[in-house]
RNA sequence: GUGGCUGUAGCUCAAUCGGUUAGAGCGCCGGACUGUGGCUCCGGAGGUUGCGGGUUCGAUUCCCGUCAGCCACCCCA
């Protein structure tokens, strides 16, 4: 035994690999569908690239080093700064707005747990250049809809939605909460329900010094958490929630209004986001989000120095697969032979590798016995490999310039010429 | 980084109170089966019991350490 992959990282054997494909693929195809180019970046970066905008809590969950060129440099634990570099570097000659996508494998030091490794890739979808709500509704929407392509509906899924802005409004306005403990508030009303100790602990942190103004803004959180309607319709009907007002009529408009829920308990761990947030969930909540995203429109101006607003989300493939695997919507591994041939005896060998290379010129997958076998040896070898066909050559057929045909799914066989068969014609 | 639980064949699991050569099913390889697969029957390979140390006449079993996995915390791509 020669070990095993580090810790949290992961083997892909042909099954797993199936499925992470399955998984690209319907990513690029739904980005496809939406417009988005694709776009790519080093996996190794200047530990500058994170220490900047990061801080101190990030780099110690980089994986970081030395190279011999004497540079320190990290593995990408997110794809968002090297977006801001590229983008920036170019932002006069793109056209605005910019719909760009990326599944780049990102990297993070960190104890591994179920749905959370120390390597994932992660569907990167970015609309640059556009402050308006449309474009929050445009990237909603691709989030919603890569979920349909896995098969998932309203029932399996749900896109919660907040605004940070109308949070901090109300907390500002209504509870005297100043800008510089709005974020402490806010963590405090994410993981509500989930975790009391926490809340109580960040609600402390942050108001701490001031129990009249905890005790108001606790009550209120506490509406908010437990999704009081008339709480809820009373914060959509203020102008600042007038963006995602509109962002939900978009999303109406499009048919997908179902899969959207308004839930002021959805905060996102990240700093920069500054106006409408979102999670995508199981509707069984037992895993963790399987997409988180936003908007984040100072984040280039800070890193690159131009001013671009953004509105993205990350897709990572390692909950989605888990959800996938429990929906039974995972992709079977398809057989991408389309026959597998058969010499009868010695003197067919001969003949049928003439055959699999003609076959293989066409583009049809072809595969064989290294060995000399019995038939049966080969059938079964041919059934096992998922061909859908069996084509066998012996001794009559090739005097008969047939070939028999045989389908593995119902054993039933019949005779095709060669001339045909040559021809990848298996019937 | 902190704490709890768990490590036996590729996989799922056995192994009496600490007792002789660590077993079974599935999977894999071969045979029964010389021009027809899936079924059945038979056989085979595959283990430093995660690793290291300790206690003991003797450790898969008890103790300590370590590594790994799971879960929770911290944190959240």
């Amino acid at each position: 035994m020669q070990g095993q992959a580090l810790p949290g990282f992961r083997d892909f054997y042909p099954e797993e690999l199936a499925l992470r494909n399955h998984i690209f693929g319907a990513w690029r195809d739904v980005a496809r569908r939406y417009g988005f180019q694709e776009y790519d970046g080093p996996p190794l970066e200047p530990l500058e690239l994170y220490t900047e905008k990061s801080g101190e809590e990030i780099v110690q969950q980089l994986y970081a080093f030395q190279d011999k060129g004497d540079r320190q440099v990290a593995l990408r634990p997110e794809m968002t700064p090297t977006l801001a570099r590229m983008v920036g570097a170019r932002a006069q000659a793109l056209k605005k707005p910019i719909r760009w996508f990326a599944i780049p494998q990102l990297f993070r030091y960190e104890r591994q747990q179920r749905g959370r490794l120390r390597e994932h890739f992660q569907l990167n979808m970015d609309i640059i250049g556009e402050a308006g709500p449309a474009a929050d509704a445009e990237i909603m929407a691709a989030v919603i809809d890569i979920a349909r392509a896995f098969g998932l509906t309203s029932t399996d899924v749900r896109l919660r939605v907040s605004d940070r802005r109308i949070l901090a409004n109300e907390l500002k306005h209504g509870h005297a909460v100043a800008d510089g403990e709005m974020l402490g508030v806010l963590s405090a009303l994410d993981k509500w329900g989930d975790e009391p100790a926490l809340t109580e602990r960040r609600l402390q942190h942050a108001l701490g010094d001031s129990p009249e103004r905890k005790a108001s803004v606790h009550s209120f959180l506490s509406l908010l958490a437990n999704e009081d309607r008339a709480t809820v319709a009373r914060l959509l009907a203020t102008p600042a929630a007038e963006q995602l007002r509109e962002c939900g009529a978009r999303l109406e408009a499009m048919g997908l209004g179902d899969f959207v829920h308004v839930d002021f308990r959805i905060v996102r761990g990240l700093a920069y986001y500054t106006g409408i947030v979102f999670e995508l969930f199981d509707a069984k909540r037992s895993l963790r989000a399987i997409c988180g995203g936003g908007r984040y429109d100072t984040l280039i101006q800070e890193i690159a120095g131009v001013d671009l607003p953004c509105v993205g989300f990350g897709m990572g493939d390692v909950v989605l697969g888990e959800l996938l695997k429990e929906h039974a919507k995972a992709a079977e591994a398809p057989s991408r032979l389309d026959a597998f041939l058969i010499a009868v005896g010695g003197e067919d060998v001969a003949p049928v590798l003439k055959l699999a290379h003609e076959l293989r010129d066409r583009g049809v997958a072809v595969e064989y016995a290294l060995r000399d076998a019995p038939i049966r040896k080969q059938l079964e070898l041919a059934a096992a490999r998922g061909a859908p066909r069996a084509v066998i050559v012996g001794p009559d057929e090739r005097k008969a310039k047939v070939a028999v045909v045989r389908d593995l799914k119902t054993g039933r066989q019949r005779k095709v010429a060669l001339a045909q068969v040559r021809k990848g014609v298996f019937k």
